[in-house]
DNA sequence: AATATATATTCCTAAAATGTTATATAGTGA
DNA sequence: TCACTATATAACATTTTAGGAATATATATT
């Protein structure tokens, strides 16, 4: 049960649902999706570990960046099943297809060297 | 994308997901729900509510009684999705189990009986 | 070693969710 | 109409969650 609720929590939220839908375009790093949500960078790690919890996403390190992608749901039934679900959901929900839209521009070197 | 958020937040809580699972096995009033939860009346009355207003469950009133039973899903694609999957998931949780092996002997007779 | 930088964590505040008690509503039957 | 009963709503206290500012951590660079 504790398993199923935290993934049912874990979506729940809508900046959180946000970053699921950013992931199935493109592993991002915390700056891209702090930018991407108009955010603060703490608000974006918490998010980003409370999807981790969840089993929904992972990370991999490179330097200084954390890179972060959707799993593939191994850890937890519920979350390869929502997100195999997401893959469809939301896909013409207006407030994710302008966040999609603006994913190309976003990106680390263009946020750092300006 | 709200109509998301509301059928997650409703199966995000422990209480509400135990309410979906017992209707599964048959329809149910208040006062069943409520003994079977082993809360207050009020308590169980602002849950259903909830389940109700995300499109999960729906009731039919009979005197003073007053039914609720699962919904088909038809108002609701993330409700109908849930609900779709709860029929397989969380079978084997303990907690679940137990609650479903005392359902036959809770109903609304022997409540107000003595 | 010292500095810079990307991210994580801590601390704090505000808002939302949960549960309880008290009260209101809506049917029922005498 | 009056009392009774099943459920809903209101009011309140408590806990949880979300966000921001400040700080800590970890890696890279000089």
């Amino acid at each position: 049960m504790k398993e199923f609720i935290k993934v049912m929590k874990a979506v729940s939220d809508p900046v959180r649902v946000k970053i699921l839908k950013m992931l199935q375009k493109k592993v991002m790093c915390v700056c891209e999706i702090q930018v991407a949500l108009s955010t603060s960078q703490p608000n974006a790690s918490k998010h980003l570990k409370l999807l981790e919890d969840a089993g929904l996403i992972s990370y991999n390190k490179d330097g200084l960046w954390v890179n972060y992608s959707l799993t593939n749901g191994a850890q937890n039934p519920y979350a390869a099943n929502i997100l195999g679900n997401l893959k469809y959901w939301l896909e013409d929900d207006q407030e994710i297809s302008q966040l999609i839209e603006r994913l190309p521009g976003i990106n680390r070197e263009e946020i750092r060297g300006k």
